[in-house]
DNA sequence: GTCTATAGCAGGATAGAC
DNA sequence: GTCTATCCTGCTATAGAC
């Protein structure tokens, strides 16, 4: 047996994987609240009252998306954490992970960069909160532990530093499209060398 | 006369001004599409109804917000672009500036954040394009400059990092909140920083 | 300048036929 | 698994009284 949200191990999808995708698609594109679900219906062909013969609602749809993703993003996060390299590697080695996620789920970090704080205000998403404190607890972590050991500036505001890092590493989904133009390997090398070492021609 | 969108000299906002402030803020806070007018109406004591007495639409509303602050904003663009400064001067000013738009006017720059792909979507706010790529062109010119002359790494990829520092600028409109903790100088004093000079401990 | 009342439409969701 | 048909709710906007 498979998890519902992964596809068949030969490789087709489930019917409800396709519907799935494409309501993943327009959610990242428009938003969750200005995504009808006659859009969705409309894309796959199908009419909306069909969808429900799938899904419970439109709510249990992002949940699908966004809960698999968040436990294969924060499994690599753990990873890093456990890990024994030095604090820079790393920083490094997230803000990688990071990119790749972008790369790979562009339109689950989407839906979660635009759309967390509004589904948020639900009892269902209030993981959502959970995995934001996750989240920062890893990246102050890493900062910290880099001061400490003294590859990171010692004068560096940690809180600043995190939503710094945070921002400029997520809001690249919002012109990062995969196969487009540079590899997110190639964007991450360039990131992590501006956050490293800034623009100056020092 | 005064324009419609200022506050009387006097220092009393006009009942429209009132009532524009309160939408700027529900907008910011919920976004355009998830603000109904019935909402706005709530929020300032009146019904629903009676806000069409002051204004055609909530399209209307969101258009007077936007386009004096963009007028202002791109005022102060222009003027450093026309300056003598050095190059790192200028894109330092130019930063600077945009922390305290999002200081002055923390819902607009939350509007345009949120909402500007959306409401782009109809002719009313073709402006809105226009403005982005006049943005675009603002940062441009000061990368480029600064590479030209020196003061900024010469391998530097300019539209990567005309996007990094675009986002890492205005994305600070999501946790900013003027009067509480930093002040705007003290945050775009980090940003640069960071901008120029990086976080590692070189 | 605000209220009453309501038109007109679009949205999420359901029941049962096929 | 999809369709037909429809309910109910909430939204923008309007007309005219006060």
């Amino acid at each position: 047996m498979s998890a519902a949200s992964t596809p068949e191990s030969n490789g087709t999808p489930t019917r409800r994987e396709q519907l799935l995708a494409i309501a993943a698609e327009l959610f990242a594109e428009k938003g969750f609240r200005n995504t009808t679900v006659r859009d969705i219906a409309d894309a796959a062909g199908i009419l909306s009252g069909s969808l429900y013969h799938h899904f419970d609602s439109k709510e249990s749809m992002v949940d699908e998306l966004l809960v698999p993703f968040q436990e294969e993003l924060f499994g690599k996060y753990d990873e890093i954490l456990a890990s024994g390299d030095d604090a820079r590697t790393k920083l490094e080695r997230a803000v990688r992970v990071s990119f790749e996620a972008i790369d790979q789920h562009p339109h689950e970090v989407a839906i979660f960069q635009n759309d967390a704080d509004h589904l948020g205000t639900f009892e269902r998403f209030g993981y959502l909160a959970d995995r934001n404190t996750q989240s920062r607890q890893v990246w102050v972590t890493l900062i910290e532990e880099g001061v400490r050991t003294g590859v990171l500036r010692p004068d560096l505001d940690v809180t600043l530093t995190y939503r710094f890092i945070r921002d400029t590493v997520w809001v690249a989904v919002r012109w990062y499209r995969p196969g487009r133009g540079l590899s997110h390997t190639a964007v991450a090398d360039q990131y992590v060398r501006i956050l490293l070492d800034g623009i100056s021609n020092a």
